[in-house]
DNA sequence: TCACACAAGTGTTACGTATAACGTCCGCTG
DNA sequence: CAGCGGACGTTATACGTAACACTTGTGTGA
């Protein structure tokens, strides 16, 4: 303590404690049965919590070459999906001595700058969202090892994907809607750049394709409230025959198309079913409750970090989509 | 190179350049001005991004003793209030050289881990929001600096505070009903300990007070859209004269009060105005659309990260609350 | 002509930790 | 009683960087 306000490091520890740094450092590290007494080993933890000492996570890092800490990069955070993915990813994290940084990139779509240089965090691997498709670049040039989410199996990056069974979910979703007498299908869809958004389409019009006398249209949106509202009421004022069954990306964009078919004069699901996807709490907030797609983000982001502690200790990542299910809401019914 | 897959320290890129170590720092450090002629300095950057070499995070920190690295402590991101707080603190920080590290605290009530190891990161101060009460024995434990947000000014941890002017935002939202005739009030207040909900509680008991032939009757719930809609309906429930305004903590306990009120067969706002703060976009996703107050999310984070930042510097941080205000849509009217 | 400033670098060190390699004492065995 | 191994440590070192102190060569003013 002769510096005064600098905080005490290990060797202030030993010396409190009447050992060498060594020693601290076998006590602190769990490494010490064999090596030294338990008297001894009991004055050391005394000596630390006396002085509070914290081992300095700069060095340690140094000295051991790896961080035990990892990089999840994702989109805005502005629904709680990313946020449980984070919650089940540090869940796994922690129980393995692990860490997770999040990097958010920024809302406005400007491409992020180069998250690592950001997050600051010296990184041991990086779990990052296909919809965060702005920081690849970045990405791509480190040789961190990299699990991606929701992204192309077969993508150009070498990295293990964790992925979602979408294609599925898509594929009940419009069962259920051909199922009820829906023959006319609008699909809003999400204006990002993501593998996750393109295996929706190509999932609806693929099924669709199969089944004679059915018709689909597109409108696209960027992914809020605001954006969705406009685009759908583009869509529906424009000529043609409207209509029945309204397919949207997400729930987000649902709670949008919402807003739009209220203003129209129209009602859920009487006029147009709507259907989401992703099972927000926003899908039971809105009236009638939404139809939609559930996906466990918890376990999605379990998943991913465990896919990436395969990665880091050479073993091969888990195989298979996670499952999803169809949740049958108020917001859809046979055509009128 | 020799080492083949390790990656290349500033040792390796001085060889490949023909110069020292303390050369290669000195040019990428951008310090070289009158210490390194121009050619060699274009030698040094060449070789650089020739071998893709990163700066080693780890050393260059305990070298310097510090990160530049702050951690932003919040509640779970299940709202896009935080993370527009994040995204107000991550731009301020990255203008000075700093990056943010995102703290949720686990979505489960369970009182969170040690932050700082989970976070993994090695910090130079801390930002927590108040909610995340639950963090706040590890935080006391360390020396870091630190920032509270919306946080009892006379609190005991002695830290700087960053406050939205909550309590303008409830006056004016009392103004507003009283203004309508209302003076029957219901508090949806949130079940979380926290000074910004304890100053909504009073704020609105002693503003109510000023006021002869007003009640106010309060009832408490997690916040979330379930325990909203319990809580609420439990108080519809109950016996007596119905309430003709409801006042909710913030807009997702607003969007469960919503739905309670649907189920018994009310309308909001002909039988019950309710109001909301926040105004996150779940405010327009519902009908009628929420009045609400308006707080700059943006704004408080940045103003956190300045705050931190003067602390760090050894300046006072700015003085003063920031403003809110009420945003008026069809969740309230006169009472009938 | 000589001291001296100045450009253009280099050598060396310390940051705090974890661990490999090395000592020392002691009791015990053959 | 030589020697040997376990218990209980210590000493020394390296991780990669930034910065201080120092060296060398060159022009320059007095």
């Amino acid at each position: 303590m002769a510096r005064g306000s600098t905080r005490p490091t290990s060797r202030d520890v030993a010396q409190a404690a009447g050992v060498s740094q060594a020693a601290v450092s076998l006590v602190l590290g769990d490494k010490w049965r064999g090596r030294v007494s338990e008297p001894t080993a009991q004055r050391v933890r005394e000596a630390a919590s006396e002085l509070g000492y914290r081992p300095n996570l700069a060095a340690r890092n140094l000295r051991l070459g790896r961080t035990r800490t990892v990089l999840l990069v994702v989109p805005a955070l502005t629904t709680e999906f990313f946020a449980e993915v984070y919650t089940g990813a540090a869940r796994v994290a922690a129980a393995h001595g692990f860490g997770v940084v999040l990097y958010p990139s920024p809302e406005g779509v400007g491409p992020a700058r180069d998250p690592f240089a950001s997050a600051q965090a010296a990184l041991d691997g990086v779990i990052a969202s296909s919809m965060a498709a702005d920081a690849l670049t970045a990405i791509r040039g480190d040789q961190l090892p990299l699990v991606m989410l929701d992204s192309d199996p077969d993508g150009s990056l070498g990295a293990a994907t964790v992925n979602l069974d979408i294609a599925d979910g898509i594929r009940q979703v419009t069962e259920h809607l051909l199922s009820l007498g829906h023959r006319s299908f609008l699909h809003l869809a999400a204006d990002v750049p993501s593998w996750t958004f393109d295996v929706r389409a190509r999932e609806l019009a693929a099924r669709l394709a199969d089944v004679p006398g059915t018709d689909l249209r597109t409108v696209h949106a960027p992914i809020s409230i605001e954006g969705a509202l406009t685009a759908t009421e583009a869509a529906l004022a424009a000529p043609g025959p409207r209509p029945t069954a309204l397919v949207c990306d997400d729930d987000k964009l649902a709670a949008g198309a919402y807003k739009a078919i209220r203003r129209a004069g129209l009602r859920v699901p009487d006029d147009l079913s709507v259907t989401g996807l992703d099972d927000l709490g926003l899908a039971t907030a809105i009236d009638p409750e939404l139809t939609t797609v559930r996906l466990d983000a918890e376990a999605f982001g379990e998943r991913g970090m465990r896919a990436l502690l395969a990665v880091l200790e050479g073993r091969p990542p888990e195989e298979g989509d996670l499952p999803v299910s169809l949740v049958v809401r108020g917001s859809t019914a046979p055509p009128r």
